[in-house]
DNA sequence: CATGTTAGTGTTGAAGCAACACAAACTGTA
DNA sequence: TACAGTTTGTGTTGCTTCAACACTAACATG
């Protein structure tokens, strides 16, 4: 038992796990087994502890429900509607993950009866505010795909371009132009090209690319556990900004600011 | 007194309130009149009620300790480093604030001792984690500038286009083209050229702009209580987002995705 | 009415990007 | 072994966007 001056809202972490499956996007729902909404689909998520930073939390309950621990995990926003939760003020921070299409081994948990993928587009109504969090999350990754080597996330550590391309447009739903696509490819510096074919393929094989940095089986295994905030800046510096950390902030925000500033100095 | 089954984390809020001094932004600090870091600059802010959501807190904790209570008010991140408070674990959602230059008459209230304004370029060692705090806050502000009528807000209702590109130049601190500028202003719909003069100036009149909106002092005097999250779309519809309210997300996010999309259909 | 100061207005060259078609490489089968 | 079938991989062009840049108009004051 907890007891303190003043009542305080309890805050809770909700994940949306987003993973692609033939060719759709799916999210992963659990059916809750206890109340309230007990039977209904509902996120995975709980309670954030006072040991914890809320990134360790949705870790933390990611793992207890689906046993998954591998995945990249971005914090995206803040649920406070008074009434959101019938029990108590609960107040839930949510958070997206994402992981590969071949990785979607999953088993319920504690909380959970049953876990189980969902397609995106045709989600039924879920627990408490949670289609309002999924609409959401899918907003804030559709805003993090451009710049961002995040979509390769949804793909094994190797691919090939149709299957990265493919991921832009099972996400859109557009069509892509491949040359286009290929270009944009090469004018980040996000991927590099490996000196592997794709093999097995019944027709001519494909070149595999992967993601360019020094030590990618770092971002690989770990969830951003160091941003701790939500980065607003939404610009080609935020995956770098990550690996950066904290800096001055000052001259760093002035450095994406376009539009009718001059650009020579007078 | 509360009792919980298990313990959770306090939540508060932390306001930064930025409007433009002789020439030169500003924020709002409070010297603290209690423990811990009595007598050290801070962010106004305090603990959110159960009975309120965080944009009412935000409202609350300024005009307890400023009594400001017309102003614009943006929910930006959320602070959980374990250590950051050394009374106990305790969450902070970040505001900022910007109100306008002529409007900035300040009183110490309950919580605080001394409240001031200071430049935020020179600022000081702040209590607790606030100088990383505005930093984020500063970052938003930027990304926040070129896709809204935002900037206006450190203005009077109406304003030149004298004032207003004053108003860019001091934030980014760069020089901003005349033409260049007064062409985004065109080509954007946020504003309108009003009938009057500004009149009393030693030289050429300059004409009167305002914000168009069919009911721009609803936008004036209210918060964006209505917006209670986060949004990540950083895009020319973040203004109108909010004016729409909730809408059914999918459809909705795909609008401003560019780059190797083809635009037309098939 | 002459001077001083701010308000207000168009054009041009460069860069970025969407649209678009065909040859190359490989597998399986005849 | 060659032919059919399928996927990989590659450049150019026209359009749009935007940064750079200089002069005239309007008013106040002495």
């Amino acid at each position: 038992m907890a007891t303190y001056k003043y009542p305080r809202p309890a805050t809770t972490v909700d994940i949306i796990v987003f993973t692609i499956r033939q060719n759709r996007l799916h999210i992963l729902l659990i059916n809750r087994g206890i109340e309230p909404f007990k039977g209904v689909l509902a996120l995975p998520g709980g309670f954030v502890n006072t040991s914890e930073t809320l990134f360790a939390a949705a870790q933390r309950e990611l793992k207890e429900e689906t046993h998954l621990s591998d995945f990249h995990l971005k914090m995206f926003g803040i649920f406070d509607d008074i009434e959101r939760d019938p029990r108590d003020r609960v107040l839930s921070v949510g958070f997206y993950a994402i992981i590969p299409s071949h990785d979607i081994i999953v088993e319920a948990g504690t909380d959970a009866e049953n876990v189980d993928w969902y397609v995106y587009e045709d989600l039924p109504a879920l627990a408490f505010d949670h289609n309002k969090i999924v609409d959401l999350a899918f907003k804030t990754l559709i805003s993090d795909l451009e710049n961002s080597s995040l979509p390769s996330k949804f793909l094994e550590t190797e691919f090939t371009l149709a299957e990265f391309q493919k991921v832009y447009e099972i996400i859109l739903t557009k069509e892509v132009d491949k040359r286009n696509f290929r270009k944009w490819i090469n004018s980040t510096d996000y991927f590099v090209k490996t000196d592997k074919l794709k093999s097995g393929g019944q027709h001519r094989p494909a070149a595999l690319y992967k993601i360019k940095s020094s030590d990618d089986e770092t971002i690989k295994n770990s969830v951003q556990s160091t941003q701790n905030e939500m980065s607003q800046i939404t610009d080609t510096s935020s995956e770098t900004d990550y690996q950066q950390g904290y800096q001055s902030g000052f001259q760093q925000a002035l450095k994406n600011v376009t539009n009718f500033v001059n650009k020579t100095q007078p």
